[in-house]
DNA sequence: ATGACCTTACTGAACGTTTGTTAGGTATCT
DNA sequence: AGATACCTAACAAACGTTCAGTAAGGTCAT
């Protein structure tokens, strides 16, 4: 591993940990037992850096759903599948979950652009083909966000949910809220509709 | 409007714009039109500044859907006037919103539960109420949980939606997006189950 | 009514620390 | 010899915070 490789990596918890500003260059310096100048020597700057980091965090996200589209199963089968498999991805990388929330929430539309063509299209295009075969008379767009939505909002609001009454400790496992979610929008999608 | 008032009305906007490490007190002074010296003669250090701006952002939001739960119609009328309330509060006190995602993503527990039980509860309970009326043998947790999660994606991915495909101007609009989300979840709630 | 006194709301200037960034030098390898 | 990867040391600027002082307003004995 490189050393630019190795600032990246640590970049990206750090950057998710913190934020842009909450991270100095000498606190990352430290963390990878190099000097200030010697990051300066790999990048330009501040900046550069984070937006690097970025790329970097998002790059081998793009193929992780492939084996859930290349399975030959019913469609039913195969929104179960993303959905765990989504679950599962976000609640593992961490790193990765946080920093895209600090992107959104900075919401810069060119990254914005860049994150939702260079990233997240093709799995968003493949959910909403399945949508559309699901639920033929609904808007696809509507739908995929739906399905995304309601995966992110039960990992990135877990320690709010916690606080509520009626929470139960399996409210955190993955097969639970998988479930939970699946079942929801297959019982809406089986109804007449709309 | 006093000037502790004006300090911190500031600071949730900037507060909300620029992260905690992203704002200094010397812009917060220059926004209000104070010395820095004043804006520490009401508050004893950033910190508690940020803390009090937070409550204060939060402090009359409450009672906001009182009309909603206090009206006498039906369950499904309920549940689509207050996902719509929910969506025009979000969209409308956009400062508001992004304070919360960021506190979400602080996430210090002390301040999630501060958060959970001095803010939300209420509605949470009443909109769990709610979910077991409409569909009794479900998860009322789950149920509330999901309803908000629709909701607030929406509006919280709004600027990376619209960079994907299949995306139309009307998908920003508050009654598509409330009309979309409820009849989802009501289509959910009338078939068998689970 | 007046001067003495306290409190409140503020200011300008400074404190020491941390920030992003750079200049100049030193090993190591090709 | 030249490029690459790194170092120490420093730069100016910005940071959170504090201190000494001022101007205004209310209180109260005289």
């Amino acid at each position: 591993m490189s050393s630019k490789e190795k600032i990246l990596s640590a970049a990206i918890v750090l950057f998710a940990q913190k934020g842009y500003s909450g991270l100095s260059m000498r606190q990352l310096a430290l963390a990878v037992d190099l000097s200030v100048a010697a990051i300066y020597h790999h990048f330009p700057d501040k900046n550069t850096l984070y937006l690097e980091a970025v790329r970097f965090a998002f790059s081998d996200k793009e193929q992780v759903f492939d084996q859930v589209w290349g399975s030959d199963c019913s469609a039913e089968e195969k929104l179960s599948r993303f959905i765990r498999s989504f679950i599962d991805v976000m609640l593992e990388d961490h790193d990765f979950h946080r920093l895209m929330q600090r992107e959104i929430l900075e919401a810069d539309p060119e990254r914005m652009q860049l994150l939702a063509q260079g990233v997240f299209t093709s799995q968003f295009c493949l959910l909403m083909q399945l949508a559309t075969e699901l639920a033929p008379e609904q808007d696809a767009h509507l739908l995929a966000t739906s399905v995304i939505g309601l995966a992110k909002y039960y990992i990135e609001y877990q320690p709010l949910l916690k606080y509520f009454p009626g929470w139960k400790p399996e409210h955190e496992m993955p097969e639970v809220i998988a479930s939970h979610i699946t079942t929801l929008l297959l019982n809406s999608f089986k109804a007449k509709t709309a």
